[in-house]
DNA sequence: AAGAAAAATGCAACCGATTACATAATTTTT
DNA sequence: AAAAATTATGTAATCGGTTGCATTTTTCTT
C-alpha cells in the first residue's frame, strides 16, 4: 500500500521559512508567537493537510493520553451503560480509551492488565472478574503511580479508590420490600459470595430478615452463575421447595426474567404465589410481564463519575487518593412483580 | 506525580555492554542474534522490568496498530455484540481499538471520523448514523489508503467494503411468515427509509405483499425513531386503525416489546388479534410474553467478520478491495408472538 | 592453517514533535 | 536616541526504538 508521506512541522517550517520551534508553538497557540505568524502557520496547516503526530508528541512528553478500561464482559447492559458514561467523559477530556474484557477469567484479566501496563495507559478503570480476589496484577500500576479506579466489582482493601453503590443497603431494601409485602419465605438467588457486590447484597438480605425476626434459612440461598441456563435451573429448584417460597430476590434482572418465565410456564403466579425483585433496572425490567421490581443501578452515572475523577486526577485538578470510596445513589423501583397488595404508582 | 524513569533498551545495552541494535533485535527474536545473547537480554528485561515504548516504535515504523470503531450508539444489544466480536479479533491480532459514538448525529460522526483520522488509525470499522447519506467525511481515509469497513448501516455505492445481512430477504421472510399465518393487513413499523437497512427491509415487506397479491397500503407503514416513546405511540396508532391490522412487522425487538406491552395493556391479544414479528433477536425476545418471533441478526459474527477482514488486509494476507460486499447469514426465528396456527417447535 | 562463507554485532541516521536556553527583533522608558 | 524591557524566533538536544549497511567474530572448507 503506497501512502504519500504526511506533512510534518518541518515541511511547514521550510515553506514558511521559520523554525520548527515556532511552528510547534504556533500550532498549540502558545502566547509567545505573534498573531501574524500564527495565521501563516494555520493557513499552511490547512493547505498541506497537516495532522500532528501523536507518537512523536507522546514519546517526547512521556504520556499516552490513553485510559484503559478492564471489565469482565461487554455483553451486559450495566457494563455498556458504564462504558457509555466513561466514553463521554474521556473523549471530552481528550483521552483515548482502550477496552479489554476478561470473559470473567482471572487469568485473562491479569493478561489484560499487563497488556495495558505495557501500553502505558495514563490511568485505569476496572471492574473485577468473577473470581478475582487478588489485586497483585494491578500492583505495577500502583508502584508507578498510575491511578486505578475500580467500580462495581471491587476489593475494598482501602488502598484503592472505588465507585460503588451501597449494595448492602440495596439488598436490605429489596428484602425489606418483600417482607412488607407479606413474604415470609424469601429465596435469595445470587452469584459467588466471594464477590463484594454479591456478598454485600446477601448481607443486606440477611440483615433485613434478622431485623424482621425471620430466621435465616440456608436452603433458601441459591448461588449460581448468571446465565440463562442457571436461571432456569434455579427456578426449577425453587418450585420444588416445600413449602413454596413466597418471594425471591434475584441479583440480576436478566436472570430474574428467566426465572419469571420459567415460573409462569409452570403455572406459578407472580406476584401472588411468588413475588420477585431483581437488580439493575435493565430495559428488560419494564417489558416483561409482570413488570419487574428492581434496584436502579445507574451505570452511566457510575461511568461518568469514575471517569471524571480519574481525569481530574490526571489533570492535577484533584487527587484521587484523597477519596477512597464514592457511593452513588441507587434506589428501589417498585413494579408489579412484587406487589402482593396495594397498588403501584404509575410511572 | 513522581515516576521513576522506565528502563529503555539503552539501559539494557549498557548493562550488558552490547549495542542497542542487538538489544532491539534480540527482544523481537530476530534470527541474527545468538541464543546466548538473547538469553542475557531477556534476563535483563525481566530484571529491570523493561517494557517497550510503543510510541518510539510507532513513530519509527509509521503505523499505529490501532483500529477505529465508529457507531451511532453504544446502548444497543446489537452494537455491543458487534463490538465484542471486533474486540475479540483485534485484540488477538495485537491492535488497539478506539471507540467513538455519534449519538445518531451526522455532525458528531464527522467529528469522530476527523478525530480518528488525526489519531492515524490503521483502519476503521463503522456503522453510519441515522441521517448520514454523505460519505465525504471518510474521504480522507480513502485518499490515504486507510481501509474502512462498514457494517449494518452502510451506503452501498460500490466503492467501500460492507458487511451486512440481506435485509430485503429478511423483510421478505418476516412478512411472508405473517402472510402464511393468515395475516391480510400487515403493518410495518420502521425507521427512516433513507437508511439502507430500513429501506431494504421495507422493500422485502413490499415484495412479499406483492407476491402474495396483497395490495400495498400506505397507511399501514409507520415510520418512527426507535425510542420507547415512539413504540407506545405507534402501538396506539395501530390500535386505532379500522379495521384492526392482524399482523405487525417491527424493525427492532425493543420497540416490538414496547408495542406488545402496549397492546396487551389495551386487551389486544397477541398473536390472535395481532401477530408480531421483530428484528435482531435480542435477549429480550425470548423473555417477553409471548416470546417474540424475530430475525436473528448475528452481531458478534458481523463484528468478527468485519474485523478479521480488516486485520487480514492490514497484514497483507488479503485485499479488502477485492471484496465488496459480505453478506452474513441470518434467519427467521419463529416463536409464539406470530403463530396464529400450528405449533412452534421447542428450542 | 589460510581463506571463504556464515553468523553475530555495532554504527549511526532516522521517525516528528517538544522545550530549555540563547538570540534577535520590537516596543517602551528615560 | 540610547538603554531597558518585552516580545518573538531560533538552536539543538531529547524522547526510545528501528534498520541499512559496515564490521567483527565464528564456523566451515580445502
Amino acid at each position: 500500500m503506497i501512502r504519500e508521506k504526511d506533512p510534518t512541522i518541518y515541511d511547514i517550517a521550510r515553506k514558511l521559512n521559520i523554525s520548527t520551534a515556532t511552528v510547534s508553538r504556533g500550532i498549540k497557540d502558545h502566547p509567545s508567537v505573534s498573531k501574524k505568524t500564527k495565521k501563516k502557520i494555520f493557513d499552511m496547516v490547512d493547505e498541506l493537510g497537516y495532522r500532528s503526530n501523536h507518537f512523536a508528541r507522546n514519546l517526547r512528553q512521556q504520556q499516552t493520553n490513553t485510559i484503559g478500561f478492564i471489565v469482565h464482559e461487554l455483553n451486559s447492559n450495566f457494563i455498556t451503560a458504564v462504558l457509555a458514561g466513561v466514553e463521554k467523559i474521556t473523549t471530552a477530556a481528550g483521552y483515548d480509551l482502550i477496552i479489554a474484557h476478561s470473559s470473567e477469567s482471572f487469568v485473562k484479566e491479569a493478561a489484560n492488565a499487563k497488556n495495558l501496563f505495557h501500553k502505558r495507559v495514563d490511568g485505569l478503570i476496572a471492574s473485577l472478574s468473577f473470581d478475582t480476589t487478588n489485586l497483585d496484577h494491578f500492583q505495577p500500576f500502583i508502584d508507578k503511580g498510575i491511578p486505578v479506579m475500580f467500580f462495581d466489582r471491587v476489593e475494598q482493601d482501602g488502598s484503592n479508590t472505588v465507585v460503588i453503590i451501597d449494595n448492602r443497603k440495596c439488598g436490605y431494601q429489596a428484602t425489606k420490600h418483600l417482607i412488607d409485602q407479606g413474604c415470609k419465605r424469601i429465596v435469595h438467588l445470587t452469584s459467588s459470595l466471594n464477590r463484594n457486590v454479591y456478598s454485600q447484597r446477601f448481607k443486606g438480605y440477611h440483615d433485613a430478615l434478622f431485623d424482621n425476626e425471620i430466621p435465616y434459612d440456608d436452603s433458601l440461598l441459591i448461588v449460581k452463575d448468571l446465565s440463562e441456563k442457571s436461571g432456569v435451573e434455579a427456578a426449577r429448584q425453587i418450585m420444588k421447595m416445600k413449602p413454596l417460597p413466597d418471594g425471591v430476590f434475584i441479583t440480576n434482572d436478566f436472570v430474574a426474567a428467566v426465572c419469571m418465565r420459567t415460573f409462569k410456564e409452570h403455572g406459578v403466579r407472580i406476584p401472588d404465589d411468588i413475588a420477585v425483585v431483581g437488580f439493575n433496572n435493565d430495559a428488560i425490567a419494564k417489558l416483561i410481564e409482570p413488570p419487574l421490581t428492581t434496584i436502579n443501578y445507574p451505570g452511566k452515572d457510575i461511568g461518568e463519575i469514575a471517569a471524571r475523577n480519574l481525569v481530574n486526577h490526571l489533570k492535577g485538578v484533584s487527587n484521587i487518593h484523597q477519596t477512597n470510596t464514592i457511593i452513588v445513589r441507587s434506589d428501589l423501583i417498585i413494579r408489579k412483580s412484587s406487589l402482593k397488595k396495594g397498588t403501584v404508582s404509575p410511572e
